[in-house]
DNA sequence: TGCTGGCACTCTCCGGAGGAGACTGCTAGC
DNA sequence: GCTAGCAGTCTCCTCCGGAGAGTGCCAGCA
């Protein structure tokens, strides 16, 4: 907790970084050295405190928007009050119960759930929550089926272990019967099911009749135009209480609406062993005012997708995280059980 | 086009109108009575046009925010000038080329059109989209399957005659092996195969082997808790781009979050015959200030959702009107052609 | 040595004053 | 019936000065 990272704070400065960052998150004002001395746990004189703060300011922990103004946390200083100083951070009475009456009601089909879950994240947050649905890659398929829509139109649909459908179009020259394409779909379940979603490139058809057709089909499946990975998102109308100028409000909700670098993004933070980024961390120059806590969701024990929030750096980081991780435990436990 | 509607207008004033609202829209200014004097069409001095505006704003077309400041058109003038002033409103060259690639190049999932859609109209609008899929309420039921996904889990997976997957987890009290889910599976499919989706609740089913399955199935696909239609949504940072108060992007986005008031308003609106919806037209509070330009496609003959946009009040109606009219009709070939 | 009280200084924010600019309404004239 | 011209009005911008908040530094005290 108190473990030295890269720059060592004795123990008062850290009480008075303390104070700066949990003044800031909650005026959203630059915070004066008057302010840190009343605050609890700063037993010194406002005067000492100016000394203090001037050296982190130094060591890059504060800023200052301009001389004879109070102090603003930089990244930097977010991330060693995240890392060493964030209090455990526990949910409000209220959102814990919240939580426990979602999941308890939680039912039926993935998607509907996840994206449910936004909802409650942005909820329990009031920051604009992301999911980020299991990729299909992973799971095996249980099941697949030829449906005919119109003459030369069908769709496959396969059902996969993880509940999610996937359906791609199949366009055929010519018409196909309705018999012939239980045909073609039954070879197809004959090799896919049971198999890997990402495994149908090497399926090998035989030419037993209807092999052209599964053939056809088995090609507009592998057409993996997005990757599988569904993206819900709610609260966006969070991203515009955040910030005070339209024209970053509408960077990030641009960000927002490109799900790839959204998915990247979030992927990139977990790799990097991280639950928060923060600002620059980000990696994304229009966030750079944003931060983001995530955190990965299992099914049956196995990392399924992602949830996360993103909201100001000045966001209220105990309190997200604490969030984040009960909803991303009990999601896991939901998806599991069933 | 000149027909008089409820306040007949003279040429003179309605050209004054005209002026007033289109630089307006283009400039967001109030708008004086030199440049309209200036504008082309405009042949009388700014004199004569300070008569007529004065007179325009006595009959409710046009408002000052303050004495001394220009005019600017109120909803009832933007409704005149939509109804009686829009010129015809075409495609940019380059835009019009744009739907043509889009739509030769569309294929596929219905859902992944009615997605991209969303895009192309805010590409061509710089406002923000929405489509609403086909309720499936009016689809046939083409295939019926059960798929077990757990011991007491299953899929009821049901294909749509409009390229729509409708699924619904069933929950079992015992475990149920594959072959009874199958039986049941063939028993609904027997049932519900060529009715309405919206059927169900009039399907008897006997007391042979797996009908108790099959029931159970059956209430779970009666289950319909939203009512079927999708809505996509794109490009919501074009809200932030609209207004400069971050209090009304707010309110805006958050209306957008609230899909079934957006299904809702859209309905309205075209059930009140109209194309366009105009600030307070629109019918809900938050959108005062915005209007919305709809219009139905449809797959088959048959109506099938509604396509829209939209923008500010001050919005540009020709182009909007054009590029939803343009959308919608292609959007209806290509859905029917499949 | 380290903390504190005090003090001079700086910078923003706010409100009022004054001028520039834009537009209007009105009137007199063509 | 249209137009030119003029006086009046209102916003917006800038400038100014005072209030307020906060800083850095220094001298004094434990």
């Amino acid at each position: 907790m108190t473990t030295p990272d890269e720059t060592p704070l004795d123990e008062r400065k850290a009480t008075i970084l303390r104070a700066v960052v949990e003044e800031y998150i909650d005026t959203a004002q630059p915070v004066g050295s008057g302010h840190v001395a009343d605050a609890p746990g700063v037993k010194v004189s406002s005067a000492t405190v100016r000394n203090d703060m001037a050296a982190l300011e130094a060591e890059g922990f504060l800023v200052q928007p301009h001389t004879s103004a109070g102090r603003i946390p930089t990244d930097k200083g977010y991330r060693f009050f995240v890392d060493h100083l964030g209090s455990p951070g526990r949910l409000r009475t209220g959102d814990a119960q919240q939580v426990r009456t979602f999941f308890a009601q939680a039912h039926g089909e993935i998607e509907q759930m996840l994206s449910d879950t936004t909802r409650l994240l942005t909820d329990l947050t009031r920051y604009t929550a992301v999911v980020v649905g299991p990729p299909n890659e992973v799971a095996t398929v249980r099941s697949v089926q030829l449906v005919g829509l119109a003459p030369r139109l069908a769709l496959a649909v396969l059902v996969l272990s993880n509940g999610v459908v996937d359906k791609h179009t199949v366009e055929f020259d010519e018409d196909v019967e309705e018999a012939a394409l239980s045909a073609a779909g039954a070879i197809l379940a004959r090799h896919l099911v049971g198999r890997r979603h990402d495994d149908q490139g090497r399926v090998a058809l035989g030419d037993e009749p209807g092999a052209d057709i599964a053939r056809l089909a088995l090609m507009a499946i592998g057409v993996t135009d997005r990757d599988g990975e569904q993206v819900f998102i709610g609260g966006t109308s969070k991203v515009a209480a955040a910030f005070d100028a339209v024209a970053q409000v509408s960077e990030v909700l641009r960000i927002l609406e490109e799900q790839y670098v959204l998915v990247g993004l979030l992927r990139d933070v977990l790799d990097r062993g991280l639950n928060v980024a923060i600002g620059a961390e980000v990696g994304v120059e229009p966030l750079a005012e944003c931060s983001v806590v995530v955190s990965p969701y299992e099914v049956d024990g196995e990392p399924a997708g992602t949830i996360g929030v993103l909201g100001p750096t000045r966001m209220n980081y105990p309190q997200a995280i604490a969030a984040v991780a009960v909803v991303s435990k009990r999601l896991s436990r939901t998806l599991s059980e069933g």
